[in-house]
Order: structure tokens, then C-alpha cells, then sequence
DNA sequence: ACCCACGACGTTATAACATATCAAGCGAAA
DNA sequence: TTTCGCTTGATATGTTATAACGTCGTGGGT
């Protein structure tokens, strides 16, 4: 599995699949993967780009799960937490995880028009940026990646 | 000159340097460099961190320079433009650049603690996610590289 | 059975970040 | 001098995120 997202695939079985490895994997940890948090995961699989929390609790309102900001906020604190939900940072918004079997550092591609999502992985952690935090002494937790453009349904659309 | 933000260096000088060459590159390209701007650049050298918005309004407004947010916004997004700062995406917030002479893709090492900021630049581009934007059509327009961790300070206090 | 600790959730309020819009000032070009 | 473009002033609003506090249900120890 790579870089999905501007591709076709069958989303049907591509939801259905990672709803269960979701599940599997919550199971195997003993976390609880309650109704809010497999629904904002799912409408995140289903929309199958970057949605901003408010989007995310628009839908979820509309069918009774709560509300109020918080109650987002916390579902997708848990998804990110567990790596089933990346936040792209540049959007302050978030979307679901391409190959959440693996632990992996994601890199994106974002739509600038259409905002749609494409994952993939970073072998970084070396080069400058590594060289660069060795020396200064800085210890480094996390990295993002994110690559903003048009994707080739939107650089089609307007060229 | 690279990385710097974690060492040790003559604050006063680099300010007035930065400065000046912001000064020169204005009237070199006819842009105007106005009081405004001037002074969100040197609060942001002067303070040499991630800056909120709202951080450098409110000194703003403690020197009469105006107290409305559109106020700094704006000239963010002049400085921003023109390269003399860039946006921390995964702060929002806002840092002076470390080297304006030239263009670059910058990268940085943000400390989750303190929000002390170095600059280095990425080679990046190609590897994997040039890769799969190639293999996409993806075009890639620009690119966000940030490490968050713990500075050598921040480390020290609390190992 | 009882108590309690813990994690999830409901709810209110507010903080923090950002933009839309329209009007006024001001210097350079025409 | 008129016009134009850019900067700024001012008000209002939109968007994203968290603080704070209470409630509820589950599961483990007693
Ligand atoms: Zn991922
Ligand atoms: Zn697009
Ligand atoms: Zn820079
Ligand atoms: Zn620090």
C-alpha cells in the first residue's frame, strides 16, 4: 500500500478494512473503541480527505453523538494518539490514517483547492534536519511533513 | 550560517543586520518597508521564537501602533511573502528567518517547551514524497518541514 | 454487596487564531 | 490636479481549540 488518495479503489472495502483493523487493534490493547470515536473515524475514512473538527461535529450533531467542541476534540485526540487519524498541520485539520498497521513517520500531499489527502512516508530523520538537531543537542519527537500543491484533478480543471 | 536559535550569538548584531538587509531588499524590489513592518520583524528578531500573532499585537498596541488584529496580520503577511519570516504551521505562530539573503526551503526544530526556534534548510524535494508526487501528477508547490522535541535547555532543566 | 478509582462523556464558557469589509489617508503617476 | 494603488484604521465576525467542572458507568479490591 502507498501513496493513496488521488487514485481510484474500492472505498467501500477500503473503509470496511480499516474500521476492523481499528477495532482489532483497539481490542488487542484494551482501549476503548467507543461510538463517537469509531464514527468521527469513520466519516474521516468516508470523506477520504482533511476535514476540520467543526465539519467532523457538524455531522455528528446531526445524529445526535454530542454537540459541543470538546466532544470532537476528544475522539480525535484518541485517534491521533493511536495513529488512526494523522493532523495535517498546515490545514488545522485531520484525516484518516493510509497505513495505520505500521508505525511510520507520514508525509502529505495536500490539495491547495480541493484539500484532498495523499499519505505517504518520510525516510528523513536523517539528512540536514537530523545533522542539524545532533549538533545543537536538540532530541527530536516528531516530524512533519506536509507538501502543499495541486493535485492533478484540480491542476486539470484549471491549468 | 547555519542553524542557529540554540547557541550562543551577538543578539544586538544579528538584529541590526537582519534588519538592514530587510531594509535593503525592500528599496532594491520597491517594496515598502513601513514602521509597522518594521517593527513585527524586530520584534520577532528581537525575541528569536515562535511568536503569536496576538503576542506581537499586543506589544504592538502597547506602542500606539495600532491594537486591531488585521493590523499585524497584515504585516505578517507582508513579511511572510517577501521571506524575511516564515509561519510555524504546527504553532501558528511566526519566526523571524534566519537567512533572508537567499531563497530556501526552510526547516525547522521547534521546542515543545520553550518554543525556541532553529532554522536549517531541507534538501528534500526529491526522495519519496517527490517520488510520489511524480507518480501522481502531484505538483508540488511548497513544503513544510517541522521537527518538534526538547531543546539542550529544555532537556537540562527536566532530563 | 459495597466502595472507589478511572476513564469517557455532557455542558458551559472562554481562549486563541484569523478574515471580511468598508472607509480614510497619502504619495506617486498621469 | 486628478486618479490610482497601496497602506492603514476600525468594526465585526468567523474559525479553531481548550479550561473547568460535573456526571455516569465499568471493573477491581474489600
Ligand atoms: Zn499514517
Ligand atoms: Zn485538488
Ligand atoms: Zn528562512
Ligand atoms: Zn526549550
Amino acid at each position: 500500500m502507498a501513496t493513496i488518495g488521488f487514485r481510484q479503489h474500492d472505498h467501500g472495502q477500503c473503509i470496511a478494512t480499516a474500521l476492523s483493523q481499528a477495532e482489532a487493534k483497539c481490542a488487542e490493547q484494551k482501549l476503548q473503541f467507543t461510538p463517537v470515536r469509531r464514527r468521527v473515524l469513520e466519516i474521516l475514512l468516508d470523506k477520504h480527505r482533511a476535514m476540520g473538527a467543526y465539519d467532523i461535529l457538524d455531522i455528528l450533531s446531526a445524529e445526535g453523538m454530542g454537540s459541543q467542541p470538546p466532544v470532537v476534540y476528544r475522539a480525535l485526540d484518541f485517534l491521533v494518539q493511536h495513529g488512526f487519524v494523522h493532523r495535517i498541520e498546515r490545514l488545522n485539520a485531520y484525516t484518516a490514517c493510509a497505513h495505520p498497521t505500521h508505525d511510520h513517520v507520514p508525509a502529505f500531499l495536500v490539495c491547495r483547492e480541493c484539500k484532498a489527502v495523499a499519505e505517504t512516508e518520510t525516510e528523513l530523520t536523517q539528512g540536514r534536519l537530523g545533522s542539524a538537531a545532533d549538533k545543537t543537542g536538540f532530541r527530536i519527537e516528531k516530524i512533519v511533513v506536509e507538501a502543499e500543491g495541486l493535485c492533478p484533478a484540480c491542476a486539470g480543471a484549471r491549468p
